[in-house]
DNA sequence: CGCGTTTGACCTGCGC
DNA sequence: GCGCAGGTCAAACGCG
């Protein structure tokens, strides 16, 4: 397998404070302020940590808001309750879509859903690492910019506001600039990406794999790295990355079942196993949930309030 | 049948 | 007001 370097992908902007200085030196070119992330703290394994220091909460939400979900299948490393930090690559900003002048900046924050944004700069593989199902609605040539710009919103549960971008990195094709829109309106997905419909091949599950192979070069692969890559007609080392990186989490997942964890799945061929874990798991964390972050989290990433369940939604 | 993608048309905000 | 560009809609279609 292809070693990526992590680290490779990290770039300036580490804070929130100095995330203004930061996109001002940046010679990055149109509007991206790539906010590489190495790796996430796993938010439910951050939860008691989280309640002890409720001081910080506020700060935390807001930080962990909206990566929470997303979770690294590229780093496969367990990651236990034992510590909790500022995720310095989870950086919330006001992005403008176009970094111009600074009086320009203001009309392009007030413009319509570009109130509040967060920016990502993900690998290939990543792409379908996202716990949410998304749901491709749009797709637009953007000036500027060689690569189309793809839309996503949420489709794990109806009503839910939550949208993302996706966009092929100009400045280092093998990555992908991610760009979340508004929030989840609900605890967590009932269904996770690529698992419904039939559009998507999935990639080989641990008793297929031989079969599922080949369909890895099926022109029908339509999950969401598998679109993105037809989308910008490149069959390149990103997409032999995904393939690898997919082999090798399948060869993890037959032997080593027993570390089978929320924050370690996500890989479209682990999800079988993993649907049945999350069927089990659904009300414990719905009412788990519930019970921790209704008083705790006001947010409305976590806006089911004291209703009923919002996983049946879909 | 349900859920997905594709894609052209339409809507909207912004700059001039 | 006009034109451009980004964002969204919705019909058509694919798949199992």
């Amino acid at each position: 397998m292809e070693n990526w370097d992590l680290q490779a992908v990290v770039r300036g902007c580490n804070t929130t404070a100095n995330i203004d200085e930061a996109m001002e030196n940046s010679q990055i070119p149109y509007c991206f302020a790539p906010l590489s992330i190495e790796e996430e703290d796993d938010f439910f394994h951050a939860l008691p940590q989280l309640f002890e220091a409720t001081a910080a909460l506020d700060e935390l939400e807001e930080l962990y808001k909206p990566f929470y979900p997303v979770l690294q299948p590229s780093t496969p490393t367990i990651i236990l309750a034992s510590s909790i930090s500022v995720p310095q690559e989870a950086i919330t900003v006001e992005v403008p879509k176009k970094l111009k002048e600074s009086s320009t900046i203001r009309k392009k924050i007030s413009r319509k859903n570009q109130s509040k944004r967060v920016v990502k700069e993900v690998r290939a593989e990543e792409l379908f690492s996202d716990v949410w199902a998304w749901r491709k609605y749009g797709q637009k040539p953007i000036k500027g910019s060689p690569y189309p710009r793809s839309y996503y919103r949420c489709s794990s549960s109806k009503g839910c506001s939550a949208r993302k971008q996706v966009e092929r990195s100009c400045s280092n094709p093998e990555t992908f600039i991610i760009t979340y829109t508004a929030e989840h309106n609900h605890v967590h997905p009932t269904r996770r990406n690529s698992l419904a419909g039939s559009t998507r091949s999935k990639f080989p599950s641990s008793k297929n794999k031989d079969k599922c192979k080949s369909s890895l070069n099926s022109p029908a692969k339509t999950n969401l790295a598998a679109s993105i890559e037809e989308d910008h007609d490149v069959q390149s080392a990103s997409t032999n990355a995904v393939k690898e990186e997919a082999q090798l989490l399948l060869e993890e997942d037959e032997i080593s079942h027993e570390n089978v964890m929320l924050d370690v799945m996500l890989s479209d061929e682990m999800i079988p196993s993993l649907e049945n874990l999350d069927r089990e798991l659904e009300p414990v964390m719905d009412g788990w949930f519930l019970d921790q972050f209704s008083d705790n989290f006001p947010s409305p990433w976590f806006n089911i309030g004291h209703s009923n369940t919002v996983t049946g939604a879909c």
